[in-house]
DNA sequence: GCCAACGTTGGC
DNA sequence: GCCAACGTTGGC
């Protein structure tokens, strides 16, 4: 049982569209780092972190959980997509995705509150420069994080 | 809109 | 394999 962040922008899609969806694919990754979490690494009923971003409230939004295996991206495949990766065949796809499911919507945790708390410093998505759009977080930063997020901010 | 930081591309 | 140029991310 492992736990990530995964980032999304609210206008492509946001904590209540899963809440509407229950379920969905998290397409368009396009960064091999990424990519590798969710093909090598995540397994099914891991923790995630549903955060915000590029957004005005920047935060964690709500808690989902890893609800499937990785497989093929299908708008890698799509000319009419802008994820279309034109050297993406099916035979040999490059982007591989997992679903995600929600768990509950949260208050905003935004990403200032994230970082008054020593408690997560260390948190990889609030490391200088990063911009990857799915990080590790560890069961401490995560039981920290759920207990906050059920107390006012 | 700005811009720092980072990932990818492609010429050599 | 190097690395400059370019494109993207994402907070502000």
């Amino acid at each position: 049982m492992r736990y990530w962040l995964m980032k999304s922008e609210p206008s492509e899609y946001s904590i209540d569209d899963l809440v509407r969806d229950g379920v969905s694919p998290w397409f368009g990754v396009r960064n091999y780092q990424a990519r590798n979490y969710m093909r090598n690494e995540m397994a099914i009923g891991d923790g995630v972190l549903f955060y915000h971003s590029s957004c005005a409230q920047p935060g964690i939004a709500g808690i989902a959980e890893v609800a499937s295996r990785a497989y093929a991206d299908a708008t890698q495949f799509d000319p009419n997509s802008k994820y279309y990766d034109p050297k993406a065949t099916p035979e040999r796809p490059r982007w591989f995705h997992v679903d995600v499911r929600i768990c509950r919507k949260t208050r905003l945790m935004s990403l200032a509150e994230m970082r008054s708390y020593p408690e997560l410093a260390d948190m990889r998505v609030l490391a200088r420069g990063n911009r990857l759009s799915i990080t590790p977080v560890t069961p401490q930063q995560w039981r920290f994080i759920l207990d906050r997020l059920d107390r006012p901010a």
